[in-house]
DNA sequence: TCAACAATTGACCAATGGGACAATAAAAAG
DNA sequence: CTTTTTATTGTCCCATTGGTCAATTGTTGA
């Protein structure tokens, strides 16, 4: 466990919350967990492997997981809290409804978090949540939770009707293009993808509400 | 092989062009492997369960595909081509550019394919993409000949710059609204699918044209 | 110093996987 | 009716996998 640890740039370990020993041992096994995904994909990712990831052997993986399947559920919320955390900092800074929104959109393609690795880890996730309750739970969680964001910025900008449309808008173009850049790589940048969903928000807005009041 | 033959809606055999009893073969297993796709996602779909999927034995599977890697491969280009077949035959009936362009939007949204299933099937193929040459390479033809589509009729209602613009965000919208379908099987209908799109085309038109002739 | 406890390992196991292959059945060709 | 391909099966092999477990090694608190 000295230089095969992983430690991922957002991987900064609070000291205040991690007392136990034990604490620290799950999270690096869930962070080695998701750092095979990004590699290998959920048909190669075995035990072994993230054992090997972590530094550890098999074993101390299922010591601190009941079974594989546990072992990638808590991947997929350490991952999820991650990019929860970049949006809700921004959140916090933003006063407006607008800037909230834009809060939102920014926040989920931060530099650092939208990148192919990431993606690819994401997608072998998704694409075993049909069959795995815990893991659609928590996809279901995580997408309310960005509605919510989004509506509660929306409700100052949109009827309650449209602003639901736009929510749902906006969070399938911002999963569409997380999905491009996974398939293709390079194909979008950060930039690029911040726009579109700007861009889009601004044509739905200017578009739903028949001139308000006017300029 | 008699009544585990697996026979999709779209799965139609052209009596003309399958004069071999190989070809049949090959069409019968590459949607065998398509359908445990469905139920068993990529880390569960194995040969012996293909086979039986197709009344076969593990065997034959393997005399009529190199591997396991080919069998998926060939299983993703049927798929790619049953959806592309359903936007070919809308465009050929479409006449102006803004017909052409709901042709692409409806025929990515048909009944009988915006299903989870299906979606679950192609999210595995798609998580698999970054460690596959030959799928990276299946997925990007499918994306240009989309893109193509798309440019082809939006060349006579923008710029190209906007063009572009708007063909990447409706294929990111398109994808993002086919996660949702597989993350949420119900959360997105197909009316409400087709309504998004249209409405995101209908935004981004308006927005960037800024009044060309005037009615 | 020593007992109690947590952490960690490595050996082990049964099940399953992909793939090779020889043997057989069925067709086609002659 | 042979001969020659082609289709198909079942068996065998070996590597791998998830998971269990007893044994070992720290750690800690009394």
């Amino acid at each position: 466990m000295d230089k095969n640890v992983n430690v991922d740039s957002h991987a900064w370990i609070d000291p205040v919350k991690l007392k136990r020993l034990s604490d620290i041992r799950r999270k690096e096994l869930r962070q080695a967990a998701f750092a095979v995904l990004e590699r290998e994909g959920i048909a190669g990712a075995t035990l072994e492997k993230v054992a090997a990831q972590a530094g550890a052997s098999k074993g101390i993986v299922l010591h601190y997981f009941r079974n594989k399947q546990e072992l990638f559920e808590h991947a997929m919320r350490e991952a999820n809290a991650v990019l929860c955390n970049a949006v809700v900092a921004r959140l916090r800074q933003a006063r407006t409804p607008m800037e909230r929104l834009d809060a939102v959109i920014e926040g989920n393609f931060e530099e650092h978090l939208f990148q192919p690795p990431l993606c690819h880890a994401w997608l072998s996730l998704c694409a075993e949540v049909p069959r795995d309750e815990k893991l659609a739970r928590i996809q279901k969680v995580i997408h309310a939770r960005m509605r919510s964001n989004l509506l509660s910025s929306l409700h100052g900008l949109a009827s309650p009707r449209d602003a639901n449309d736009i929510a749902l808008g906006v969070t399938a173009l911002i999963d569409g293009l997380w999905l491009r850049l996974g398939l293709q790589p390079g194909s979008v940048s950060r930039e690029q993808a911040i726009l579109q969903v700007k861009n889009y928000v601004a044509g739905q807005l200017a578009r739903r509400e028949p001139v308000t009041v006017g300029a």
